[in-house]
DNA sequence: CGCTATCCCGACCGCGCTGGTAGGATTACC
DNA sequence: GGTAATCCTACCAGCGCGGTCGGGATAGCG
């Protein structure tokens, strides 16, 4: 398992953010309810993007929150890092944080043969970093809208069994 | 953390197979020496390399595992797919194993809008997979033999503190 | 002014998995 | 037969994840 739910939570959130509140802020509440997932819960993913400056806040009655910036400038890589803390593929890369996420191996005891593996969790890493910065938020609300209006219509036109 | 220790130590003891034992059966327990893991737990990992048939074994006193392939023919996608039993980058990816590793997005609750993360989700996994069938077994043997003779040499070279 | 909807924050908690150990059975070389 | 090795199963502590609870602060509204 690469990431939690707290990455699929955050990303379905920031969806929902993008596809309802466009003007007004949208409440925690609302989200709950449309992509049924615990309020609690996601207050406290929530708090992880807005101290990434990736949504802001309005508190009070009718308040909520709204996207920091437009959805074309919001790359996955900045997201999930927010979300998940690091993304290190092994537990001996250490959260070195110097440039932005990237991390470096520091085995405790690299006596002699130095880790073979950092090659390979290294090109891994950089993989997945890219991957992420590839895609933008815009793409998956993009994504998300074509697919909402008759999903059994699309499924039979590209000949997949219809879901249930 | 995309990968636990299974996935490291699994390596580790594929490359030490590689570079000690091109003829003879290697034991663990130089394994365990060479690369400083504990014995009891690598008996568990190589287990599921021989059921991926990835390596050999040879029973009895002198005895011990060699590579079942010449380490040029040895993909990391179907190591670390023995190693670690799937490549969900989610839960939500239900392991299907149709193909090969590649598994597919099942939601509880997909009721109208389908998961747009699915699309995100995927591309990661289909990312990271490719990233680790590009890289073979005989390259990592060959970073770290060519690694070895004097680490602080190298460390010194490239204006490196040296390692203690 | 008080009510209520909302953001905010910290404490708490059960469960499953990871990493590791223990102990023994089996096999084969000498 | 001793011994070095593979094999197999059960066991266990720690920890992080997913989730809840309770309460505090804040702002619109009647």
């Amino acid at each position: 398992m690469f990431f939690t739910t707290k990455a699929e939570y955050g990303v379905r959130l920031l969806i929902e953010l993008g596809r309802q509140g466009t003007d007004h802020p949208v409440s925690l509440k609302a989200v709950s309810d449309a992509e049924n997932l615990p309020l609690a819960y996601l207050e406290r993913i929530v708090a992880l993007l807005k101290r990434a400056e990736l949504v802001e806040s309005t508190r009070g009655a009718h308040g909520g929150y709204r996207l920091a910036r437009a959805p074309e400038d919001i790359a996955m890589d900045e997201v999930v890092l927010a979300l998940e803390g690091s993304l290190a593929p092994m537990e001996c890369f250490v959260d070195d944080r110097s440039d932005d996420g990237r991390v470096l191996c520091s085995h405790h005891d690299d006596s002699g043969h130095g880790c073979a593996t950092k090659l390979l969790w290294t090109r891994v890493q950089v993989g997945v970093l890219k991957t992420l910065a590839d895609t933008t938020l815009a793409e998956l609300i993009d994504f998300q809208t074509r697919q909402l209006p008759r999903i059994g219509e699309r499924a039979r036109e590209q000949n997949l069994p219809a879901p249930a």
